[in-house]
DNA sequence: CAAGTGTGCTTTACCGATAATAGACAGAAA
DNA sequence: TTTCTGTCTATTATCGGTAAAGCACACTTG
């Protein structure tokens, strides 16, 4: 069966909202509210009829008026807002980089799915899914085997890293050349100025920007392949950076000047500079995640 | 529940081979068997039993003696011998290429299911897999988007392969350098005279050629992106071009020299001119997939 | 008449169960 | 001592069912 997960992530969104507005005030129609919170009118109904339960709102006819801020324990809490889907995700995650899957193991899906406290099927099809971030491989009527976040793994997806951004730098400089594209450079290079001043106390905050500004390179390329791909960079890096934290406060700040010096070059049109800044970041990428490898 | 489709293949498989032999000859042990099938020792039982009690097979302790070969009809009809994943994977992408599925339509899974006569949870599964094709996307909570089989896709698609075969072909000419790499290429390159020696008749052939050259190169690369990439590539072509045999003998006849004047160049060790032939054949690769789509 | 609500019907996400298949281990044969 | 077989256990592939969530359509309301 399912979990009602969907409904209690928007209710506590929806807490939110709330809290937003004045005590008095009138939430939108429930279209409005089911776009905000990216779910169906149906999810929407059944919120607002738990909120008018509970007195944090009056709801009649098309009237949503909020008659109290929610206190903090009439949110759910997080555990029981993650679907199980989410929760498998995490947790294998968490095992892989914890280095509790040696290299070369056989994942047993029914193990799996007691120690997750979910069914073999979410296990099944997450694996299924996975499967295209490389590290585990499947043989027939048999289980999956973790192949490792090893050397050659990070080696491998480095090269093709490389290969698709250095192709998608180059679409982005010619967007440079229009309006739109000259402001997203603007202001991704504002807001990588504006870490820069705050980097010895913000400076986890990078992990956030780093993504952005990949990402809109990457989305330049209009090449769904290439975006694809990039998911699964900003996976690995995302639950990589996690777990290794050393020398952070230094890796970001390198990196923000790294970036600040492809999108000078982008800026003048000087594509030639634009490359080779690149090539260089893409470089140090590689050397820190090669680096925070364990094996040999 | 599972059904016996590995059972009734390897069956089938098993079969052939005994009709490889001469009535009265002994077949090997459980365990060579088990490995020349692909299957584990429990199915190699399961089978010898039945053909014991069938007459083919003396089965007595180590001895498995043929008594007979198989008549026609003790095979299993080739729709058992297809699992459901297969089915799915077979009948989706029949839908897709016959164009019943329009570019922008939901894709019901529980219709599909019914259409199919699997479970839902078999069309979700593969779904999910074939997500990585760049064809489907998911919106979460609700169906799965048709995103149609494109120009932009084969464009999209073409782009990555040129990059990444281009890529391949320096290390399959560094290759040459070695004597396996040496073999490896001379055997592909035979192969290629043979095939055009009989290219009237049988040009219907050369879509396994093909396959099996392209995937060397690809192989070559040692990056496991790559060889995955591939096999996106490889069944986009393999359905594609059974739904579209226009053309196909001059297709096909152009494609082997093409392919020999890769082999050629590499022969030589000529990498500039290789680059080049290989550059030439995918973009020839390219305009045919092209061609065979429909929308404008 | 455009947008919102009420309502009932679909469809998805996920679970638990079961037959098929794989795998492990002890003892037998070569 | 190596390889094979007999037997038992573990694990996977797949199904069918159920509550949650989405969706469509008629009916209101401004």
């Amino acid at each position: 069966m399912k979990d009602n997960s969907v409904y209690k992530r928007s209710h506590n969104a929806c807490l939110d909202l709330i809290r937003s507005h004045a005590t008095g005030a009138l939430l939108g129609s429930e279209p409005s509210l089911a776009q905000f919170l990216e779910v169906s009118r149906t999810t929407v109904r059944t919120i607002l009829s738990s909120l008018a339960a509970a007195g944090i709102l009056h709801v009649e006819g098309r009237e949503k008026r909020v008659l109290r801020h929610p206190y903090d324990d009439e949110y759910f809490p997080v555990t029981e807002t993650e679907s199980s889907a989410e929760l498998v995700e995490r947790k294998f995650m968490e095992l892989i980089l914890k280095g509790d899957l040696k290299p070369g193991s056989m994942i047993n899906t029914l193990e799996l799915a007691r120690q997750f406290a979910v069914s073999t099927s979410a296990i099944r099809e997450y694996l299924s899914g996975f499967n295209r971030f490389g590290l585990i491989a499947k043989r027939p009527n048999s289980s999956w085997v973790f192949q490792g976040f090893t050397r050659a793994f990070a080696l491998e997806l480095s090269d093709i890293r490389e290969l698709f951004e250095l192709k998608s730098i180059e679409v982005f400089a010619e967007r440079v050349g229009t309006e739109q594209g000259r402001r997203k450079l603007k202001e991704l290079k504002t807001a990588h100025i504006d870490l820069l001043d705050r980097v010895e106390t913000d400076y986890h905050n990078f992990s956030a920007l780093d993504e952005s500004f990949h990402r809109a390179i990457n989305d330049a390329s209009q090449n769904r392949f290439i975006r694809e791909f990039y998911d699964v960079i900003s996976l690995i890096f995302h639950y990589h950076f996690q777990w290794n934290k050393i020398d952070e406060r230094e890796r970001n700040e390198v990196a923000i000047h790294e970036h600040l010096a492809i999108m000078e070059a982008l800026e003048v049109g000087d594509i030639r500079q634009a490359r080779k800044a690149a090539a260089h970041h893409l470089e140090s990428a590689r050397k820190t995640l090669l680096r925070s490898i364990r094996d040999a």
